[in-house]
DNA sequence: TATGGTACCGATACCGGTATCGGTACCATA
DNA sequence: TATGGTACCGATACCGGTATCGGTACCATA
């Protein structure tokens, strides 16, 4: 912790060499060689003796130099950085989202940094605008619906562009994700299949969360071809919680008790409508089926089987991670621009394979 | 996207100045000024003619000027970054806690820098020893147990290290968190005044996790202390999880179906727990009281009523980004060393206060 | 005995900013 | 008319590395 430029000369009789941190240069004069030769001996280039080599290393080791990567990159002109935006951490799907880009980094030298811009547009293109003047090699960001200036921030940043989680839209360079629309279509397509008819929706801040709206969309269009429509809605500005579910699948269900399906913005939503139903004593799913989307590890353990599609989370973060990887790369021109994900319907009677609408 | 040297020309004309990025000194020539002097006019300090700053900030409004951190840190010999380890992403804790600590940064200018250790201690070094070469202006770890090497290096960094969630150990510097001996020992505390006797245990990864041991722990010897145990254990070394909560107690329950009281490593397990109960027709809380550690937001939407410490996740984030805000700046004799929490027991008749044990 | 190749290493410039010091213009005052 | 102060700005050095070029020693070969 102690900054201090004098030290006693008792703390270097005892071998605190490295009070102040060491730089190559001090490196370098232990071992007695240039700077130079000691960047090459650490980095493991070529054109060292094997014998200096050790010198050098040694040196650095009982040091503790660590080096800077600051000067490395500015140095260099190359960076390992990787600016990711992700819009929140309040429930698990993009924490794992970033675990799986944090994995994906594994062994690369790449480093992720996040910023979390809460559905916020404008903080989103604060925290982009902030994270580019690291230099990062790549940026990740969610979703394909930024506004024009910030497209023209990413535009201008000269830099590989990863965009997540959606494919309903046109992105700026790469793009990982899954179409919401045809999810939601999906989902309702399976839902007519085992028979549904009464179709109840349960949403929440459908004006920031645009995929969860173009789940909805996707969801409605398929319920128009058939001639239906949400009997009910209930929708609110706060963000989705299990809680938020369950009171506001009472309140519908006060309202209409007859449906015989709720669609539910996602799993953390109709998870609370499961228990609404349990403490309102309506056999789920023979009564009511309830459909959500994600597929958290939750869906799998609760009382009553509740119908999901499962999005691959993990792995779209590892893809983005791999997307980058190829991107930074200086032959990209035959690298993948485009990873699609297709979920997978689950808890539907005879429906545990892929949604049936292509 | 396009790093081209040559463009042409009619890109210029089309006014794309900026398809290289621009530097200071470009910015500088454009406006008619130094470079020293357009550093001060972007910065907004002294010494600036207010006509000169005008036509310095228009030029880089207009070749979309973005700074260089890499350069601006290793000029200046500061940084914004604050490296941040956590040892997990797959359930919503940490989440929470970087949500806290993002959200502490806010206004401050200083970005967070995250990696995850999955609970290796090995990887966890790597992470902080590659994150150091960033020269972060200080760095928050999680837990108080690390290796001495690792201890070592975090103390050879020359910056304010913050330990985060756990108080019982020695703290290296900065230490925000809770006791979690102490949790432990609480809810034992209250489990006996609500009139349980007959104990069990379900917990998973302690090896790795081990502020889940140091609750068991407490728990025991509060245990102990009034002539109980537990009366059976299951303990499995995969993560903690919902499912695997739900499947240890079912088969605990099947050994030994006379337990009225069952202490969990964490909520996702009890949770697992009730869910187990609740398939095998046993009435919670009623015959059975399930016990967990977190307060997750989910636990107050469950069918049945479960007790659990509420663990102030965000707020410690929070407190961690506040600490390191203050022990940035020079005079931080001052500066509060230790911030301590402590979890709210719920779920137990009669126990919406603080836990009896101080 | 020249000549050329290889192994190994160092000098120098540079990355893109900021800290520091000092210089000029201009005005007010003795 | 000197003198001193203020406003504003630039030259220079430097942060800590790496890229680039070239140099020396030494050995093998013509």
């Amino acid at each position: 912790m102690k900054r201090s430029g004098i030290v006693p000369a008792a703390m270097f009789i005892e071998g605190c060499l490295g009070m102040r941190k060491p730089t190559l240069e001090e490196v370098a004069v232990e071992a007695g060689v240039s700077k130079m030769t000691a960047s090459r001996a650490l980095r493991g280039v070529a054109d060292v003796s094997s014998e200096t080599r050790d010198r050098v290393i040694e040196a650095a080791t009982r040091m503790n130099y660590v080096g800077n990567r600051l000067a490395l990159s500015l140095s260099s002109q190359r960076t390992n950085l990787v600016a990711v935006v992700v819009p929140s951490m309040s429930n698990i799907v993009f924490p794992e989202v970033l675990a799986g880009i944090s994995a994906g980094f594994d062994g690369s030298g790449m480093q992720a940094v996040f910023g979390i811009s809460d559905y916020d547009v404008v903080k989103e293109r604060e925290i982009i605008r902030d994270m580019l003047s690291w230099q990062p090699c790549a940026i990740i960001v969610t979703g394909l619906d930024q506004p024009e200036e910030t497209v023209e921030l990413l535009r201008h940043a000269d830099i590989p562009v990863i965009q997540l989680m959606d494919l309903d839209g046109t992105p700026i360079d790469f793009n990982v994700g899954l179409s919401h629309g045809a999810a939601g279509e999906d989902m309702a397509e399976a839902l007519i299949a085992a028979g549904r008819r009464r179709f109840g929706y349960v949403g929440s801040a459908l004006a920031r969360d645009l995929r969860a709206g173009k789940r909805k969309a996707g969801f409605e269009r398929v319920l128009r071809a058939h001639g239906l429509g949400f009997a009910e809605q209930r929708i609110d500005d706060a963000f989705s919680s299990i809680a938020l579910g369950k009171q506001l699948t009472t309140a519908m269900l006060a309202t209409v008790p007859d449906l015989d399906c709720i669609y539910y913005s996602n799993d953390d939503m109709a998870s609370g409508g499961l228990f609404a139903c349990m403490e309102l004593g309506i056999a789920v799913p023979q009564k009511i089926l309830i459909a959500g989307f994600n597929g958290l590890d939750l869906v799998a353990s609760l009382p009553a089987p509740i119908a999901t599609s499962r999005s691959p989370r993990r792995a779209i973060g590892e893809a983005a991670a791999q997307l980058v990887r190829q991107a930074v790369v200086p032959d990209r021109d035959a690298t993948q621009k485009t990873i699609v994900f297709k979920p997978t319907i689950v808890g539907i009677d005879g429906c545990e394979a892929a949604g049936p609408v292509s």
